[in-house]
DNA sequence: CGTAAATTTAACCAGACGGTTAAACTAAAG
DNA sequence: CTTTAGTTTAACCGTCTGGTTAAATTTACG
């Protein structure tokens, strides 16, 4: 091979600035002369690496969701005795939306509009087999089993943690709008509450009661 | 005033196409020409009634946002005991959003890529000094003043039961993808389980418990 | 009927945007 | 030095789309 100067430098300066602009204006509001800018070369050679709008879109898409399905399925499969496992969870999951508080939003709004390159991909990645949530959802079933929670369907407890931690982030414009007086509001210190109060309200909603009331 | 046929007809004809297809689109997906024929009429009279994409936009947007704004700050202002209380406002809310699930979607992510007209017809709202959380706040603070709920913030509160409500709505392609294996999925009874679900945890996790452990 | 608003028809424009092309230049590898 | 991939430049094209225009037609109302 005889090659040139760093061509993965490159290749990935284009992902990463496509991941930006598709993440911030959308598949139909992003442009492929910004992505080029922001990659800091121009739409020629942006040609040259990915033929088209529709193949970047699809790589940039499927790198998205697939990084983040299976890293909230990796944190659920975790082994860990109850209340560890929901801290963790919790923890560790706020920790990474916080990172990257605008993906969950995009993937959601993709998904709803749900064009043929989104359903092509997740249909894909479901069947290279690639994401299953049976384990967590046993795991759950068997400490069900052994009486360390309350009787209570395994997908809506996931689905009502999962919401109780996504909804700060995904709803960020309103709830500042609406519930932040302060004007030296302190993100980090209310993201490390978050997480307490989360884990709060779902342990001792799903902790069995000894007491009758 | 010499006039013509149905004048609000037409124009609520208009009003209904351009939200159908600016939620079903987003903002850059969605066409003129669309709106158009779903109101059946042609681009010329679309811009007879309104001048712009930008304005139909921003109406759509801000009949949407105040209608749901405004719903749920109505649910969260009812005045019941703390289980009743619970119980109706995920009960209504959930039925609200059965009833429309892709307008909580398309809200926030135009909030989130907030342009222009969207940061303004936010403030112009706010400003109108028309939505305000106090009320549901203070009761929230004296339910736990009286003991009735245990010490938690009620920001926090309010935040975890909206997510919790929210969460299947606008990951339905996810979560069908990732947690439904049964053919013939009932989705009325799923969400009637849901509300069950979504109120025993809350409940049981914001109740004292008189015994420790 | 006459008038004015509502609506259609159909053509058109300008700008944005995705994508192409060809020619030239750069720099590393053999 | 030659080859070859990487890269730039700059012009270009076709299409989509928002928006306009002007003339004709319909409709309701006084």
């Amino acid at each position: 091979m005889v090659k040139a100067v760093p061509k993965e430098a490159t290749e990935e300066r284009i992902l990463h600035a496509a991941m930006e602009v598709f993440v911030e204006k959308g598949r139909h509001g992003a442009r492929m002369q910004e992505i080029a800018d922001r990659a800091g070369i121009n739409k020629a050679l942006l040609h040259y690496y990915f033929r088209n709008k529709e193949k970047l879109y699809a790589k940039i898409f499927e790198s998205l969701i697939w990084e983040n399905i299976s890293g909230i399925i990796t944190l659920l499969n975790k082994d860990m005795p109850v209340r560890e496992y929901l801290k963790t969870f919790i923890s560790e999951y706020i920790d990474l939306l916080a990172r990257k508080p605008k993906i969950p939003l995009f993937i959601l709004k993709e998904l709803s509009e749900g064009g043929e390159t989104v359903k092509r991909v997740l249909k894909e990645l479901v069947e290279r087999g690639n994401f299953s949530v049976n384990g967590p959802l046993e795991k759950i079933q068997s400490a069900r089993d052994r009486g360390e929670i309350i009787a209570v369907d395994p997908r809506q407890l996931i689905s009502t943690i999962i919401g109780a931690c996504l909804i700060y982030f995904i709803s960020q414009p309103i709830f500042h709008t609406l519930f932040i007086r302060e004007e030296n509001f302190n993100q980090q210190k209310f993201i490390e509450e978050r997480k307490e109060a989360v884990y709060q309200i779902i342990l001792q909603g799903i902790l069995p009661r000894s007491n009758t009331e």
